[in-house]
DNA sequence: GAGGCTAGTGACAGTCACTGACAATTGACA
DNA sequence: TGTCAATTGTCAGTGACTGTCACTAGCCTC
């Protein structure tokens, strides 16, 4: 590809600093105890501008997050078609993973986007936003899981279903992270696998045996 | 017990009326396009008693849900310590779907309501809420399973991780419901029937066999 | 490389959700 | 009946967000 033109630079630098001070203030001092006016004029651009390049205040702080979804959704579409969904989705998490770290950098410190993801996860106006964003992505995913197993998502339930189930487990993985006091990469990597190997074991009828011992259902 | 004071009275009537009119507009002319004076000039109150009632323009529309949420878990106290986890849910929320009709009518129309919650699920401002709602109430569930089952929610997470599950397939039978054509409280009630169904054999590795008939998970 | 085109920006005014402060009103209760 | 306390209205202010319009600066053509 060629050189994106300088106007189009500036417009990325202004987007990228935007995004970079925002969450910056956001963890700084709260989100809420920032105003728009303060991330625009400590980016020199007038709070008009601000939103011409964030729809809200609340966007600018998913900027990150949304690379990370696209991520995501792109994995999922390199796995295997003969693995199954839960296996397929689990290993897709886990790859995205893998590789976030050097897409974020480019844009902000990897750092600064953990310390924002559990700022989302504590200030409930941005958890609301954050939750409603992760149902748009279960519909995407249901989708790509529908089509690799052949099914239509509107006729059979059960992709729907199996990915609420998958989501259901990564919030609350999410959620335990957040709480926790390891805030490393490494750490949500082995929430993510060792909740994920609950799932099947949760749903037997019986629980009063430790965990991996009972009749196991999914793999 | 004794009857409330004119002053307590008075106080309901108020709540009661602003929520009615409240979701009468919004189902009306759309949540974003109705104002807070509106709603207030309508019952004939000043903008700022409509704050003392409602801390927000969103509680106002979520406030017969709250209703609906706490008969649920009132039932899932009285469910039968032997039942398992899922089941117990299952039935709590059956039961629960059972006798709302008449607590809610107290206060607006059932139908109100029922149109009142598809707009909800269709409205991103409010659906976000309701999705950080429903995550407050898995909490507050998974406290009374792990209670049942004499685990500690915070050392055990297969609370959660069931609890998770569970909404998860609640939430899309909400979001099929609202999307559906039948309006009915039946129709939600066996929509909730037939996706609880589904939630033990989605999980399983193949899904290639019709559902029912592969080799089966859970209950 | 001058000039027109247009994307991007700033300035300004206005709407709406929400809050604090204070004064006015009105049930409750001695 | 008069006092107290809860409830309400009024007013002023903040902050998110939008429409409009004039202006500036890359871009592209001749």
């Amino acid at each position: 590809m060629t050189v994106p033109g300088l106007r189009e630079r500036k417009k990325q630098r202004t987007r990228d600093a935007l995004i970079r001070v925002a969450l910056e203030l956001f963890t700084d001092q709260g989100y809420e105890r920032t105003t728009v006016d303060e991330i625009a004029d400590a980016v020199d651009v007038s709070q008009r501008t601000f939103f011409r390049y964030f729809s809200s205040k609340e966007e600018v702080a998913f900027a990150v997050q949304h690379m990370v979804e696209e991520r995501f959704v792109h994995a999922l579409g390199q796995r295997p078609p003969d693995e199954a969904p839960l296996d397929a989705m689990r290993n897709a998490v886990l790859s995205a993973w893998d590789t976030i770290g050097e897409a974020i950098a480019e844009v902000v410190p990897v750092e600064l986007h953990l310390r924002a993801y559990r700022m989302i996860e504590s200030t409930p106006a941005l958890l609301a936003v954050h939750l409603r964003r992760s149902t748009e992505m279960e519909e995407t995913i249901s989708r790509i899981i529908a089509a690799r197993e052949g099914l239509d998502v509107d006729e059979d339930p059960r992709p729907r279903i199996a990915v609420a189930a998958f989501s259901g487990v990564m919030r609350v993985t999410g959620q335990m992270w957040g709480r926790g006091t390891d805030g490393s990469l490494e750490a949500i990597r082995a929430l993510t696998e060792e909740y994920l190997d609950h799932l099947g074991p949760a749903l037997v009828p019986h629980w009063r045996d430790r965990p991996g011992e009972g009749p196991g259902a999914a793999a």
